[in-house]
This record gives structure tokens, C-alpha cells and sequence, in this order.
DNA sequence: TCCATATGTCGACGATAGTCGACATATGGA
DNA sequence: TCCATATGTCGACTATCGTCGACATATGGA
């Protein structure tokens, strides 16, 4: 990921209702949301709404699909994994020391164990 | 990592020059470098780069420490794991088996075979 | 003490971003 | 076709940001 996507990125997330957004449709993996659901629920305009959807979506951390009238939107995942990988990468770059702390404090957030065929209680 | 931490750090990264400060200081890493240095090597006036360096300092990326006359500046690590982990974190909630892609692409960064005592040449 | 070096702070300017009313477009049903 | 719903675009306003000259502060040496 070269910087200026990663520019896009950073300064997409770097502002509270879109940092929402973004919170509420991870939470909302797989399925998505509609447009005026994601206004609805975070209490903002439609219009207002749409400018910031606009933006993640210019920035590649959101996709959208229409359904007949609404307009569904979901996190790219690909997209926040090279967020996080151009974070770390940085990092590591000629010096691996550098970066292990930084993996071993990833690590715990997904028990390699306890992830494969694990229901999810819903 | 609370969201108002994480939008000053992301405002902070979405910025040209700064995001160039922080693969400098990466690359200077363990060392740092005083802030004339920064300034001079990536060719913008001292005043502006103050300011940049005080951005990126309010925002706990890198950290400040006197030598006699000059200020060195440093990343400061913990701060860039903690931003990697709120980007997976927020998509692990709840969700393992949605992170275990994340969490793939991530590791192939720093093969853990490789980084236990490995002498880098300098 | 006086001066040079290193860095930070202030103030003003132009540029960009966030918000929202008003209007435009797209889809589906009567 | 006409209307309601869902979403996007435009334009204007205010607020904040990035830049840099000028000045201020801090440190060490003569």
C-alpha cells in the first residue's frame, strides 16, 4: 500500500462520525447496512451521511451495493488489513526486532486456537 | 484505546510531512533524530516541522527527549501496536473469524522463525 | 555576560473540511 | 404516468488546518 491510499485511510477514519460508521458496520459484518439506516442510527442527515459514506468509500475502506431502492454498505476487510499491515510494515522494515513486540500485542485479540470452527454464540 | 486517542493519531497520520516524520523516525529507530536533522532532511523550514513534531507528539506517536541543545525525537512503539490493535480490535468484537484474515496478512510481516536473534547488518 | 545554535510559539494568510438546506436522480408500486 | 421512498449532488457558510515570517526561549561556549 503506497502512502497516499493510506493517506486517504487515515484521514477517512480520523473524524468521529465517520469513525462511527466505520464501528457500525464492522458490527454489522456480513450483511451490511442501508445508507439511511447508518443515518438513522448514528443521528445524522442523510445528506451529511452521504458526503462521509462517500468518502470512506473514496478511501476503500467501505463498499457499497445497491438492492432495489437502498444502497447497502459493508466494510472492506482487504482494505483495513492493509491499513494494519502498512501500520506494521513500517515498522518492520530491515528490522524484524522492531516489530515483533508489535505482532505479540496483535496476537491475543485472535487465539489462533480457539478460532478455527468456533460457533459464535448470536 | 479509546476513539478520541485513536482520531488524533489517525489526524495525525493523514498528513504528508508527518507521515513522512514517522517512517524517518522508523527508519532511525532505536536512535531517533534531533528535530533540526528531521527538518533538514525532508526539506521544510524549522518552525513548520515544530509544529508537525508537536502533532505527532499530542497525538503519543513519537516522544521528546533534551541532549544538551537538540531535542531528540523517537516513535514511540507501544503507541503504533495500540492503533494497529484498535483497527483489528474493533473488527475482532465479537467476531474471531472474521480477524483470522487480518491477522494472516499481518504475520507474514515478521516470520517468527527468523526473529528470535537474528543479527541485523548495518 | 554576550553570542551562536537549537527549538518552540505567535499571528496571519490561503486552503481545505464538515454541515445542512435545497434540488436532483433512481427505483418500485399504484 | 404519477407519486413515495432512498440516496446523491450542489452551494454556501463557518471552522479548522498547513505554512511561514517574526519573535521568544533554552542551552552551552567564549
Amino acid at each position: 500500500m503506497e502512502s497516499e491510499r493510506a493517506i486517504l485511510a487515515f484521514a477517512a477514519l480520523a473524524q468521529s462520525t465517520r469513525l462511527d460508521v466505520f464501528k457500525l458496520l464492522i458490527e454489522h459484518e456480513p450483511h451490511g447496512l442501508p445508507a439511511g439506516e447508518v443515518a438513522k442510527r448514528l443521528g445524522v442527515p442523510h445528506n451529511t451521511m452521504s458526503t462521509h459514506l462517500a468518502v470512506l468509500s473514496r478511501a476503500g475502506l467501505i463498499g457499497a451495493e445497491r438492492q432495489s431502492r437502498t444502497i447497502i454498505y459493508r466494510v472492506r476487510l482487504a482494505a483495513v488489513s492493509e491499513l494494519a499491515s502498512f501500520l506494521v510494515q513500517n515498522c518492520c522494515a530491515g528490522r524484524p526486532e522492531v516489530c515483533e513486540p508489535l505482532l505479540a500485542e496483535l496476537s491475543p485479540c485472535c487465539p489462533p486456537a480457539t478460532v478455527k470452527n468456533e460457533p459464535v454464540h448470536d
